[in-house]
DNA sequence: GAAGAGATAAACAGAG
DNA sequence: CCTCTGTTTATCTCTT
């Protein structure tokens, strides 16, 4: 679909600070709330893979009737060059995310009313952390979790996730070595972790490789959001790691209501690392600044070829459910109603407007409504 | 108080 | 032989 540039509404809106906002209100009150970022931002199908482009079109969404995004009614604008055309599944970006995912801020909150956060965010201090000394609050399952989900193909070898864990919470640089023992007892019990084993050809290092499995990833991650909900909200988080922190995965704004980010797939919260979750009754909304990214459609193909050499055992899952970029979420809010990617569907949108900053970011979008209006189409 | 989850400790076997 | 890895069992604490 070519982006229509000439369309742009003047009812823009933005939201809590000069990062641009992508939801905006149409004339349908629809709200269209793609993650922004070049490199988070969903692929076109051309730079999809083969097999996951199969997947996105085999899902059920293609088949629903109550998808009725039309690409006639879809507006995208671009304030970007499209200068960076790079393959969105390679793993490029995991390089732009650097070394510096700590240390970490807690989340800020904000007041979606006002739509501008409560305090800004704050740094942890040193002095009033004394992380070192603290023992973090998350548990086993969660670390292990948060580093394989750091580590760039995300899996990890014991002795990567004590390194991760020492690297990110120093507490366990000094604690004695019992946790490691806690670690691997948590991987052979959790049957939130698969073991692969290494290529014994280019295999450096003992015992294999640890990965999470996709079917669990949404548990473990609620329960990582709520443990640093929790302890954020209580002045006690001791080192948020990036997963659902604001240095480089952007910042959550959490509200005062329901958090409807239950409802969204944990592929967008992690799809969209530089976002802000601003919650407010149903509603979740993302804001994209620049930064890091976590390409879930890359994870989705990895993981499937990490199947495919797991001795055949065939995983009952959505194939979009980690791509992150397929889904749709469809929230209806007061007088308005939004469109969320990626999620559980339920569209039935007369007009969708996206009002895109990136070039490559339209680009995607263009094709991602490209397929919702092919969807439409063979209905 | 019971049940469950999580943490911790320990024993053991296998691999490098 | 030693260390690391992975599994298993047991026990304890804490929360619900």
């Amino acid at each position: 679909m070519e982006a229509s540039s000439d369309t742009i509404p003047s009812h823009t809106t933005t939201v809590a600070g000069s990062q641009p906002f992508y939801s905006s209100q149409t004339s349908s009150n629809v709200h269209v709330l793609l993650p922004l970022s070049p490199l988070s931002f969903p692929p076109s199908p051309t730079s999809l893979s083969p097999t996951t482009l199969e997947s996105i079109q085999s899902s059920p969404l293609s088949n629903s009737s109550s998808h009725c995004l039309d690409e006639h009614n879809v507006h995208c604008r671009s304030s970007a060059t499209t200068s960076d055309q790079d393959d969105l599944t390679c793993l490029s970006w995991l390089h732009q995310r650097g070394s510096n995912l700590l240390p970490l801020q807690p989340l800020p909150k904000i007041n979606l009313l006002s739509q501008q956060p409560e305090t800004p965010p704050v740094l942890a201090s040193a002095e009033s952390l004394s992380p070192s000394s603290n023992k973090p609050p998350y548990s086993f399952s969660s670390l292990i979790f948060m580093a394989i989900e750091d580590s760039p193909n995300k899996l990890l070898p014991v002795k990567g996730i004590y390194e991760w864990i020492v690297n990110s919470f120093p507490y366990y640089g000094t604690a004695s070595g019992g946790w490691r023992n806690s670690v691997r007892h948590n991987l052979s019990l959790s049957k939130s972790f698969r073991r692969i084993q290494r290529d014994k050809s280019q295999s450096v290092g003992k015992g294999s490789l640890w990965c999470v499995c996709p079917e669990y990833r949404a548990a473990l991650l609620e329960v990582l959001r709520k443990t640093h909900h929790y302890h954020s909200t209580n002045s006690n988080l001791v080192n948020m790691p990036a997963l659902l922190e604001g240095a480089d995965y952007g910042t959550s704004m959490v509200c005062d209501s329901v958090d409807i980010s239950d409802s969204l797939s944990p592929s967008l919260l992690m799809s969209t690392p530089s976002s802000q979750i601003l919650t407010s009754d149903n509603l979740t909304l993302f804001e994209n600044s620049s930064g890091a990214v976590t390409p879930d459609h890359e994870e989705l193909v990895t993981m499937d070829s990490v199947e495919e050499e797991e001795a055949g055992e065939e995983m009952e899952k959505d194939p979009l459910s980690d791509s992150g970029y397929i889904e749709l979420h469809y929230y209806q809010c007061h007088q308005y109603q939004y469109l969320v990617l990626p999620g559980e569907a339920e569209l039935d949108l007369e007009s969708v407007e996206i009002l895109q900053l990136d070039a490559e970011a339209q680009e995607a979008a263009g094709s991602l409504l490209d397929l919702a209006g092919g969807w439409h189409q063979c209905l």
